[in-house]
DNA sequence: TTGTAGGCGTTATCAC
DNA sequence: GTGATAACGCCTACAA
């Protein structure tokens, strides 16, 4: 039975606490607690007696009162720079899977690629109090003194996707340079390809600088020559892409890139509709190549070569190594910055075939 | 200066408290408490004092303790079925703006379409004390004894896009019923098709029965049969819809249909990919719609005609109205089903060149 | 095996 | 304008 009380005239249920339990069995509060919690020293009948009275009382444990005595609230938060893009979407998949199965729970964030947001979001997960903090900064971040706050607080804090370097924070990413640099080459190699452009992402950005000089290191080793006309400021929204591609554009004909790589996929989709506008065929007059593997990448005409970014499995681990610095179950390896593989799936955006 | 302790080895900032405020100040908790609140019956001086010491002293609040005295959380929860569906990231962002703007915190949990899933994540909710829930339920759930329960314990609990009816809960979602006979009728009236299909999503849920009964409407107000064999079970996902269409594909030819409805665009998408492999062009031999405005749908060839989901829209209605709940702020247009507008987005996927 | 005392950090209440 | 006290629901530590 449940005791009634009103609240604005609204009928509402107390909430059974173990005190109720308790006195409803005529015990202390102590047995049904240690009952409650399947902890030793409780006689078995009492045991069954507590757990069935709990069951038909409804009771439901208090996990703010007992965070408050444990100092430990099996809350994890995320902060998040956009929702809209598909990749966070998947990578909070990837998290839910590993809070679910370790019972914790997860406090979601939103930063809006805003700077001050991405603070006050911090802030409200310190005051929420959870045991560590999973974030992907914002686009306008610049300054990581927060971060670093945080982490002096003793708050466990892993990265993903787009990091911040040199704090001594965990780091969960693909190889972004690296894949980058096979992207350009495969686009110079295979296809032959001379003049590539690049949508550049914010450079304040980890993913953003690390794309960008992974494309470098791919003219680089072609020994093809550093262009500045072909290189074009965009965001990581698809009307970014189409900016970035249609000022490489305006170009004289002459100059006009014959192969581009988009710093994500709705960059590079954007930049798609730019290049149809201009009357250029892909991928004969131009290979494009993104960046994520976007559900509308084997859509896209012709389908879109692109680098599967495995957002589940990042966000798996990046949850995995959060809750692991949690228990403070450091173990030797103790690496800092842990890599995802990333594969280049082939479609025919950049000229092959039937992907191959 | 903070203090200082161990933690497992590792040297851990112990949080400031409006006690160590207090202290070093050489007042009580109350005045502290009082100042940081931005409460009256403080002198302006020590107004000045506490805040300027709280931000010296790296003070966070700590929301535990403090939802604990007041019994409230700002906190709400929401229970999805699925992540990977493009629908519910979107309604998540919408959610987050109001949860925002209001103070209040987010957290998610994921039935995966799993009812005994659904139910313990509701559990939890319930533990954190959360303030209110969203849900939009799962596919296998088919009792509502969990959400009668919750709806009795007083818990403000509005569902979205799937919803439970009967129970006296608030229901947020598009009017599933009457915008698929529109489908149906435009496949019927603007391109003259005689035998729609419908690829008929779960009907314990409430989108899967209310987009099936729109589709007998529409049949019947053109005084078309309704045909057994022209309806074939499909999930929310592309399998199912291909797996469907498949099924319907057993036909002999003469009774194939020229007209497709699908439950939503993840189906419709897995439907042309089965349309396609049994040689039917689209939409000269057959006319598919679908339902969600899926980002793919621009982009699938030919362009997929759909209904227009606003995601967005039924998440910051859902959560406006789950907040006006918690508040009790309940008007006198206490409406329990609220239906935010949809609109069929012509592609032409249904025969309607150039979107028109 | 069970119970008692005390405290986690905050705020409501009532006194000064 | 400020402070002392008690309480929110639970658990640790210790006592019986």
């Amino acid at each position: 039975m449940i005791a009634l009380t009103e609240r604005n005239g609204a009928v509402v249920g107390k909430r059974v606490t173990v005190e109720d339990i308790a006195q409803k069995l005529g015990l202390s509060s102590m047995t049904v607690s240690r009952a409650l919690n399947d902890r030793p020293n409780v006689g078995e009948e009492t045991r069954e007696r507590v757990l069935q009275a709990a069951r038909e009382m409804g009771y439901r444990p208090n996990r703010i009162a007992k965070s408050l005595v444990l100092s430990k609230t099996y809350t994890i938060g995320i902060v998040l720079p956009k929702m809209a893009h598909f990749f966070f979407p998947e990578v909070i998949r990837g998290v839910e899977t590993v809070t679910h199965d370790k019972g914790y729970q997860l406090i979601l964030t939103h930063s809006a690629e805003d700077a001050e947001r991405e603070i006050a979001a911090i802030q409200t997960l310190e005051s929420s109090r959870v045991d560590g903090i999973l974030i992907s900064m914002a686009q306008s971040t610049s300054n990581y003194e927060e971060y670093t706050q945080i982490m002096k607080s003793g708050m466990p804090l892993v990265f993903f996707d787009r990091c911040a370097f040199g704090i001594g924070a965990s780091c969960v990413s693909v190889d972004d340079r690296d894949t980058s640099r096979r992207a350009i080459e495969h686009l110079i190699d295979v296809h032959g390809r001379k003049r590539i452009a690049h949508l550049k992402g914010p450079v304040s950005v980890s993913v953003g600088k690390d794309r960008f000089d992974g494309y470098k290191d791919g003219l680089e080793a072609n020994g093809l020559p550093y262009e500045e006309e072909l290189v074009s400021d965009s965001s990581f929204n698809e009307k970014g892409g189409y900016e970035a591609m249609m000022k490489i554009l305006q170009l004289p004909k002459d100059r006009w890139p014959d192969g581009v790589f988009a710093v994500n996929d709705p960059a590079a989709i954007g930049a798609i509709e730019a290049l149809k506008e201009a009357g250029l065929r892909i991928p004969e007059d131009i290979g494009i190549i993104g960046f994520t593997d976007d559900p509308r990448a084997p859509l896209t005409n012709p389908p879109l070569t692109t680098v599967r970014q495995p957002a589940f499995e990042i966000g798996k681990t990046a949850a995995q190594r959060l809750i692991s610095l949690i228990d403070e179950e450091r173990e030797v390896d103790d690496v800092d910055e842990i890599v995802v593989k990333s594969d280049l799936i082939i479609r025919n955006s950049c000229g092959c075939q039937n992907g191959k």
